[in-house]
DNA sequence: CGCAGATTTGACAGCCATCAAGGTACGTGG
DNA sequence: CCACGTACCTTGATGGCTGTCAAATCTGCG
């Protein structure tokens, strides 16, 4: 099916479809848009920059995650969406949508789940950042993306899409390149995972899931 | 206005008003429950225990806030919910709360607002702890309670309830209660405020913003 | 080939955790 | 009235995890 082909389901045609290059700024946080942007290829990242240039990364967004729930119905986010691979993404006018919207109790309802899986996304992120190590969060965030990219991909051999840099992990984790560097070195010596070229391949997910799976 | 005379505005009448004291559980994570609560007076806190004992708080909620959006539609909760205080809260059936959900737009709207809030909340949160010193979290803690409190309770001489413990503050921040403490010694100190008997008093809310608050 | 961006590594420092001990306030019971 | 227990706050000593800074290496690409 081509991107172009594409509905949601629920008989809403996207107005248009975009595309961005990798690195593009998707959306700038606080910009006004009456439209929602739902993600058809590629990956992309929802981020805040503080003034003195430091980052922190809130999500990664895979093919078919919208930018944010909220894009449904408010006109401005807090944060900035990135694309961190080549993507290409559906618009929807507000215009367009809300007559849809308001006539259909089932999209609401999978708004409102849209809206819970990203608060409970953002609260076990929370829980890590306060009470995880740098190793179980590394590994946590692998293992979080594993199991999304498993739902779009064919996995062989372990090995798995991973379009992060380190500089993305550490600013999803909250840490330092050069530790995300050395933690990455300590799973790669203990023959756990190995990122090259974008593929992340796990030799041992049992280890891996021992390390940074949650409770 | 008596609490057992409240309602939310939109014409809802509570199944129930019940109370708490404090220290009990109001809901423990996983149970299944057929209703939603909203906490009607005191203060209570969202956590998570890990299986070794430490607690993540994720947020403190005060009077008038629901225990969660997803209560309103979901069966159980990730988390569980505790009293600070003393607290009074009142329970609205699932089965009464679906039919009027269904027929009031504007109520399913204030419903996505408030996952919206929880959500920006959620990450503006997990940015302090990926990003801030501990100074900076737990004055922007004191920072975002005070806002809150404010639309509450009439504020005298900078004098704010403030029924967080230091191991409160220091689940809530991500650290320990030994350096919560020397933090809070150290506004003590500076003369920026004083927390005593559940009363956090600003002296200087000048100073306690340029270390706090956000951006 | 040469450049830019990304990864890797080492030396060093600092923030904060851990552990331990003591202090204070307050309620309870003898 | 005092002894005692409990909960919470306070403080010091020590160490470790992780940040910062800097430089070298690697990689892809024009």
């Amino acid at each position: 099916m081509l991107p172009g082909a594409r509905n949601d389901g629920h008989g809403i045609t996207p107005r248009l479809q975009r595309g961005a290059r990798a690195r593009d700024l998707i959306y700038a946080k606080g910009r006004t848009a009456d439209h929602a942007i739902i993600l058809c290829q590629g990956t992309a990242l929802r981020f805040n920059r503080l003034s003195d240039g430091r980052r922190k990364i809130h999500s990664v967004l895979l093919s078919g995650d919208p930018i944010s729930p909220s894009m449904f119905f408010e006109r401005s986010l807090p944060f900035s969406v990135e694309a961190l691979t080549d993507c290409r993404f559906s618009v929807f006018d507000h215009a367009e949508l809300r007559p849809v919207l308001e006539s259909s109790p089932d999209l609401v309802l999978s708004l409102l789940q849209a809206f819970r899986d990203e608060e409970n996304d953002a609260r076990e992120h929370a829980l890590d950042l306060a009470l995880r190590t740098a190793q179980e969060r590394v590994s946590h965030i692998m293992l979080g993306l594993m199991e999304r990219v498993k739902l779009r991909h064919v996995i062989r051999d372990g090995r798995y899409p991973f379009p992060l840099r380190q500089q993305d992990i550490a600013d999803f984790a909250g840490l330092s390149v050069a530790h995300v560097n050395r933690v990455i070195a300590d799973l790669r010596k203990a023959k756990i995972v190995e990122i090259s070229q974008g593929v992340l391949t796990v030799f041992n997910p049992e280890s891996l899931r021992a390390i940074g799976e949650i409770q």
